[in-house]
RNA sequence: GGAGAGGUGCCUGAGUGGCCGAAAGGGACAGUUUGCUAAACUGUUGUACUCGCAAGGGUACCGAGGGUUCGAAUCCCUCCCUCUCCGCCA
């Protein structure tokens, strides 16, 4: 959420970052939000005078009655009972406004850095990096779905019985691999100084509103309507929310966290071409990297967590770019993303497997996670975060492009994983 | 699922209508002392909003929301959460 003395302080730059997110009718709606601020410090300015006379007045009763003045104190309530009866329509007035104002505040996605280049579609994302051979593969090879049957490694019919479509179930050295990598990309975070962190894949509300996820997308997460609960749609969630309502010390900044879980996610509306196989699940594993960054630090933090993803990949053998997302692509909360993709040779498109995102102060200032700074104010924090990796997608391309006649070769640095270094 | 207890500041914990934004202890931080450490002593130590150039004010917050009252952490109502015991169970 962007803080409001923000946005009353840089009205016209606030216009012009989110025009570059294409929010419509910007200048309409920052306007609003500058008139109901002043609305709102002006109707509360008023409730507060009210109050503080109030309070001046009752301490005076009680120094009356005490002293036994009943008569003057008498009186007195006369003009208190005014206050109140005023102070009601005020507090009302305020109240509204509150409301009124948040609720427009909570709908504005986070500011882009300058940086973010312009655009609507995901066509105008800018190519930062690309690295690794695009294989040539031989006459009759496979998209992954057909592997995975061929090999037995994933049943996609088994899952539409037990559960529907998207939902997955992964058997012998399918599961197996699965395993290896989550231990893998664990292993490769620890090294890089995450700490790994087993949370809970059902969270309240308050988690789903601290991340950005509430209310923006309130119908692409799992529901469990009986208890008010939510499934996680990323690991991000219940991680960053560890820090909602902190105040953290500023020495132990950067916090580094990671950990694995799987992520559910509704996905409504998504269904059509290039969702087959793999590529778009209900149900999927991922492990996730999380910063809590001090704000004078969050993108030299950024770059490193790009670099530890581009480790991944390439000890995964397989090709891939890195887009920096324009403004019409970036996600809600983030101020900055790049988004990893690998090249699938079978299915000759290029498929997303992490977004790794700034989102400078726009969760911490809905998480309330903050540090005391130097000058012993308090100030919000920066978080990141970043799929490292998203394992459906590298799963797919894995199989696709290493596949030979013989079988599927597994890269070196999962075998020790595995167990196995060969699909056949 | 049944029964009971309780939610107060970084933590423990007192307060039960005005002197309470809140005792005391612990912790943390700073200073004194000190060869170093420890100890001791002294001091500081909540958050948010808001007014003000500033100095400095004001308001709100003792789980949440209502109510009673001139005045509520304290009394009343509703809700939420946590803990303990029993039952069930991985």
């Amino acid at each position: 959420m962007l803080q409001i003395n923000y946005i009353r302080e840089n009205t016209a730059d606030v216009k012009k970052r989110l025009a570059k997110k294409h929010v419509k009718d910007v200048d309409q709606i920052i306007d609003s939000i500058i008139s109901l601020d002043e609305q709102k410090r002006a109707a509360q300015l008023q409730l507060e005078k009210n109050l503080a006379e109030g309070n001046q007045l009752a301490k005076q009763i009680g120094e009356l009655m005490k002293t036994g003045k009943k008569e003057e104190a008498e009186s007195i309530k006369a003009r208190t009972v005014e206050l109140k009866e005023s102070s009601k329509s005020v507090e009302e007035k305020v109240k509204n406004l509150e409301d009124e104002l948040f609720s427009v505040l909570v709908t504005l996605p986070n500011l882009p850095n300058e940086i973010v280049p312009e655009g609507k579609t995901p066509e105008e994302n800018l190519n930062v990096f690309q690295q690794g051979e695009i294989p040539k593969l031989y006459e009759g090879a496979l998209p992954h779905w057909e592997l995975a049957s061929k090999y037995n490694l994933i049943d996609f019919e088994l899952g539409n019985k037990i559960t529907g479509a998207g939902f997955p179930v992964y058997k012998g050295k399918g599961a197996r691999l699965q395993r290896g990598m989550i231990n893998f990309f664990l292993d490769e975070a620890m090294k890089a100084g995450y700490t790994e962190i087993m949370p809970p894949l059902l969270v309240n509300a308050d988690s789903g509103f601290g991340t950005g996820q509430l209310p923006d997308k309130e119908g692409q997460m799992y529901h469990v309507g009986v208890d008010d609960l939510y499934l996680i749609p990323t690991a991000e969630v219940p991680i960053t929310n560890l820090y909602r309502d902190v105040i953290v010390k500023e020495e132990d900044l950067p916090i580094k966290n990671t950990g694995y879980t799987p992520c559910f996610r509704r996905e409504a509306g998504s269904y059509g071409a290039h969702v087959r196989g793999l590529n778009r699940l209900h149900q999927f594993d991922k492990v996730e990297i999380v910063q809590i960054a001090h704000p004078e630090k969050s993108y030299e933090l950024l770059d490193e967590m790009v670099n530890h993803v581009k480790g991944l990949l390439e000890k995964l053998e397989l090709p891939y770019r890195i887009l920096r997302l324009c403004g019409g692509d970036m996600s809600f909360a983030s101020a900055l993303t790049y988004d990893f993709e690998t090249y699938s040779a079978a299915q000759e498109r290029w498929l997303e497997v992490s977004s790794t995102s700034n989102f400078e102060n726009f969760q911490s200032n809905r998480l309330k996670c903050r540090f005391k700074g130097k000058d012993g104010k308090n100030h919000l924090v920066h978080t990141l975060n970043g799929s490292a990796l998203a394992l459906p997608r590298i799963v797919a391309t894995l199989l696709e492009n290493h596949q030979t006649p013989e079988g599927i070769k597994i890269p070196k640095a999962l075998v020790p994983y595995v167990g196995f270094d060969m699909i056949n």
